[in-house]
DNA sequence: TATACTCGGTTACATAAAGTAATTTACGCA
DNA sequence: TGCGTAAATTACTTTATGTAACCGAGTATA
């Protein structure tokens, strides 16, 4: 009678856990183009906090996805960058901007 | 001196604002083995309250994603299927898949 | 030498989203 | 009549996110 929990793979739920957290694909993605700054990320995601993109980062680093690198000069700089299993995730990105372009209309984007 | 605002497409982000919410992709992806009915879907996702599915369930209908179909029997019953927006979703959920498979551990998994 | 400004955050407080549990409506069953 | 199920919805609580001010180190400006 119980329900028939086909079991969904662990891995897949925790990357969805970690994926589908609000702004971190934005994250990534802008990421994808390059190491960038702290205050250049969050001035590039409109809306996006500097308290929620320093969570997300912490977060992204712990999961291994993104590094965050100290350059001691004066003043320091510290570059946020994606390591190989985040760069990894650039054909998931193609596949939603794929999937985007063929499905959503330009009007229901506006909104 | 202003920030380098390169415009992110429109409809990536709307497909991000739609995908990233919690539970619409663990949704999905429960329906691409075929139609279910909403206790269904309830409970094969723990933590998962009717409320927010019913919420969900309403928003990917409305974004084409989702087919709410009524089979007037006796009782009454209601299947959620995809629509051929929501199957294309498929490949996506694929490299979700491969990507976890590659670079999540089981233990960070269990987490 | 003040003064103000930048970077990379953190803190305190307000609002929005999600979780929990009870309730609803329409029907079937004993 | 009383109980049970499916598909929700409502009221209430907890968590997540947004807003804005602040901090410490360094830097440039007057």
């Amino acid at each position: 009678m119980a329900a028939e929990l086909t079991q969904m793979c662990p891995r897949f739920e925790r990357a969805i856990g970690l994926l589908s957290k609000r702004w971190t694909t934005l994250i990534v993605y802008r990421l994808l183009d390059g190491p960038r700054r702290f205050v250049d990320i969050e001035n590039s995601l409109s809306n996006l906090s500097g308290k929620v993109l320093s969570e997300r980062l912490k977060e992204l680093e712990e999961a291994g996805v993104v590094l965050r690198t100290v350059y001691p000069e004066k003043p320091v700089r510290i570059e946020y960058s994606l390591t190989e299993m985040g760069r990894d995730l650039a054909p998931l990105m193609d596949d939603i901007q794929c999937w985007a372009t063929r499905w959503i209309k330009v009007e229901q984007a506006q909104v």
